[in-house]
RNA sequence: CGGGGUGUAGCGUAGCCCGGUUAUCGCGCCACGUUUGGGACGUGGAGGCCGCAGGUUCGAAUCCUGCCACCCCGACCA
């Protein structure tokens, strides 16, 4: 048991806030909304990424960067873009600080370093990009552009929560030009496919797959399909997004391309990302009271050695054990943490790493170098067995895909058992206050019923889901024509 | 940005109303010794511009003003 832990049902975000300190996942920073990703984290973080970016790659997708700077000129271009951002800009006005004349040692802005031209941090990059596709882009040979960036963004939130939402946050975004609009409509889809694939594979956090209402779309996409999940709590998250996005940049940014008559068109265009927010779904999809809870295919070390010993003698012999034991798991593929540090006794590691969710614990001490065994806990169940040696890699990676298709499976139970169908705006609102999850409704398709129902119960539509039911009914809330059910839910 | 709250050692805190010795306690940290199969114990030790900047006062963690940061509730949001 994790002492001084707070519960989930005491308070869940005070648990969250805990699991991310006291696991060494990321800290807050002294500066505003912004967060420093601890070596831990970002591990993790790194394990997400080289495994995203294996799938682009095998998908068509190369890498490239753009700029952290966009002219205001250029941002705002595509002008439903630059409005649905402009709230959230940071600017860079000047480009020089000077010693301040008046307090010795300190500095201010040097009010003749003022820019002709202030610059957005980009809260994203569409406008950069498609400014230098205008470049890249004049006959259909020069498409399809399948490009993706690893950068950082800045969105000025005005509250902040560690990995959910940050002033900065890091994050994947891929950019794509194409001849037609199918093929820009295809990519959208492979990618929700390649994040749902993750998301459920490598995660293992089911996901829903669907299309965003209006009001939710990107702005400056004409569709914005999305991948979420639920949390613990019951409440949803948007785990990732891919727009389809026209022709809107191309057009606000005049690239064209000569077709295969000669004749000048407007390449469509698409772009999708996903962000450092997958470390909160991550946290919240599998975590417990005991602490962090990680499934094996994400985990830094999949494994954790600790070695139980009196004296220095004994020490020996049993580490010498586990080094063999580590080269054995290793050469299956299996990444392993030694921990023979003698500063710290055997209860206090247990401890540290069942809070820091390493899928599995191997302890040795001498009663199993006399014995041939091993002792195996594993993290999702924290269940303790005795293993005898023969063949322990081969026991030890079966157990770890057990794991991964364990969180997979609680997973997928919990969020059917938070799924409701529901026929009344009554039951809809109590299902809401009392339980949570995702609640599929009729909704008669406007913008009106949806903002109304948003003002009374903090619910919106987290999507539309694709291939589901598409049975006709009635609105919940306005009694009119629904042509199919819809997902509520309260939301991060 | 509006309403409410909180800033004291790495973390959690006492003291603040009612100004006055060397700022309290626990965890953590360092040294030594005993320990080591679920967060060990003893002894000794280090660590504070009491969020920042002004002001009131003989004297400020304590009173006043401004600022900053964080937390909760709204608006916004990957």
């Amino acid at each position: 048991m994790a002492k001084g832990f707070t519960k989930r049902k005491e308070n869940y975000s005070e648990w969250y806030n805990e699991i991310v300190n006291r696991a060494d996942l990321a800290e807050h920073s002294s500066v505003r909304g912004c967060m420093v990703i601890k070596p831990y984290g970002f591990a993790i973080w790194e394990k997400m990424q080289s495994i995203l970016d294996k799938m682009f790659k095998k998908t068509g997708h190369t890498n490239a960067y753009f700029p952290l700077f966009v002219p205001k000129s250029l941002f705002e271009a595509e002008e439903k873009n630059a409005e649905g951002f402009a709230k959230e800009c940071a600017v860079v006005t000047h480009y020089r600080l000077m010693n301040d004349p008046e307090k010795k040692g300190k500095l201010m802005v040097d009010p003749k370093a003022k820019l002709e031209e202030e610059l957005v941090v980009r809260p994203t990059s569409e406008a950069v990009i498609w400014n230098t596709y205008k470049n890249w882009i004049q006959s259909y040979r020069d498409l399809p552009i399948l490009v993706n960036q690893w950068a950082n963004v800045v969105r000025w939130e005005m509250r902040t929560r560690l990995f959910l939402r940050t002033a900065e946050f890091l994050w994947q975004e891929g950019h794509t030009a194409h001849e037609t609009k199918e093929e820009a409509l295809e990519e959208t889809k492979t990618i929700l496919d390649l994040y749902a694939e993750f998301a459920e594979k490598f995660m293992a956090m089911p996901v829903i797959k669907g299309v965003k209402t209006e009001s939710e779309r990107f702005a400056g996409a004409e569709d914005t399909l999305c991948i979420e999940s639920l949390m613990q709590d019951g409440k949803a998250l948007q785990a990732g997004t891919s727009h389809f996005l026209g022709q809107n940049f191309s057009k606000a940014f005049e690239v064209k391309y000569a077709n295969r008559e000669g004749k000048q068109e407007y390449p469509w265009a698409s772009s999708w990302g996903v962000s450092t927010r997958l470390m909160g779904a991550l946290i919240m999809t599998h975590s417990d009271d005991n602490g962090l809870v990680l499934p094996p295919e994400l985990a830094p070390f999949q494994v954790v050695l600790v070695p139980i010993y009196k004296g220095e003698e004994q020490r020996e012999i049993v580490v010498n054990k586990l080094k063999n034991i580590k080269n054995a798991l290793e050469n299956e593929g299996i990444s392993v943490k030694l921990d023979d540090r003698d500063t710290h006794k055997p209860g206090w590691k247990f401890a540290e790493y069942e809070f820091k969710g390493v899928p599995v614990r191997l302890a040795m001490g001498m009663r199993d170098v006399e014995n041939e065994s091993i002792e195996i806990v594993r993290r999702d169940t924290l269940e303790k067995k005795s293993y005898d040696m023969h063949d322990l890699a081969g026991k030890v990676k079966n157990l770890l895909k057990n794991i991964q298709e364990n969180l997979y499976q609680k997973a997928i139970d919990f969020r059917e058992e938070k799924t409701h169908f529901v026929d009344s705006y009554e039951e809809f609102k109590s299902i809401l206050d009392n339980e949570g999850g995702f609640i599929y409704a009729h909704w008669d398709g406007t913008s009106e019923t949806e903002d109304a129902i948003k003002k009374e119960t903090k619910a919106t539509i987290r999507c539309i889901p694709i291939d589901e039911d598409t049975k006709e009914g009635e609105c919940i809330y306005s009694g009119k024509h629904s042509a199919r059910r819809v997902i509520f839910a309260r939301a991060y």
